[in-house]
DNA sequence: GAGATTTATCGTAAAAAAACGATAAAGACT
DNA sequence: AGTCTTTATCGTTTTTTTACGATAAATCTC
């Protein structure tokens, strides 16, 4: 405790444990998907179709920008946020490439 | 709070996230690389290659466990453990889709 | 059988995450 | 100007995660 041990690991692992932690919630996975299904950019539409209070879902949009999974605009008294594709699909190819170089194995073994 | 909320979102999202939430340390992370390098199964050699206590290394074994990620089997004193490859390649499955089925947007937005 | 190794678990402490209400700032609407 | 909406932030509480040392159980080694 009292330690961040995290610092203590490689940068490509921190990055992508920092990805996976926005990712691990379901509010966000909620989030993202509502994002994506929507065209266009949504702003408070989003804390109705959560089962959470404003400020909660405020707080999840915000690990989601600082994660760089979305970006958002102020428009007028709303705010507008979207998913950041070039972000998403450099972090969609970071998932496969874990995957996939840690797949090509015998699996020899138990 | 003292309330669960996760509960309250499809069971969908809540797989991907607690899966998410297995790869949200960089020790984890880690700890799959090394279990995909190696052929064999390893045990105690993870810990030496851990900046953690041991105790904590176990931990860490235990989460991946449970998420499914890996098995492990106990060799004499030793406890052996692998990637769970069958379910790696669903789970990374899981992830793609999620990734994919979002990308397909026209990005009319922000 | 005595001692050494290996590992899981227990207890505990500190840090981070999740969640809420209240409030404040900034625009919109009359 | 006064009110209403919208959203971000603050303060707080609860829960979860991270991390460790100590210990116990199981197995080797001698």
């Amino acid at each position: 405790m009292t330690s961040l041990k995290k610092t203590l690991f490689a940068p490509e692992d921190q990055l992508l444990a920092e990805l996976a932690k926005a990712l691990a919630h379901p509010a966000r996975i909620a989030i993202l998907k509502e994002l994506a299904k929507r065209d266009m950019c949504i702003c408070g539409e989003i804390v109705e179709v959560l089962p959470l209070a404003q400020s909660t879902v405020s707080q999840h949009l915000k690990e989601l920008l600082q994660a760089g999974l979305i970006k958002g605009t102020v428009d007028g008294v709303k705010s507008c946020y979207c998913i950041n594709w070039e972000a998403f699909d450099k972090i969609s190819g970071l998932f496969s490439a874990f995957f996939s170089k840690t797949a090509e194995k015998s699996g020899k073994c138990c």
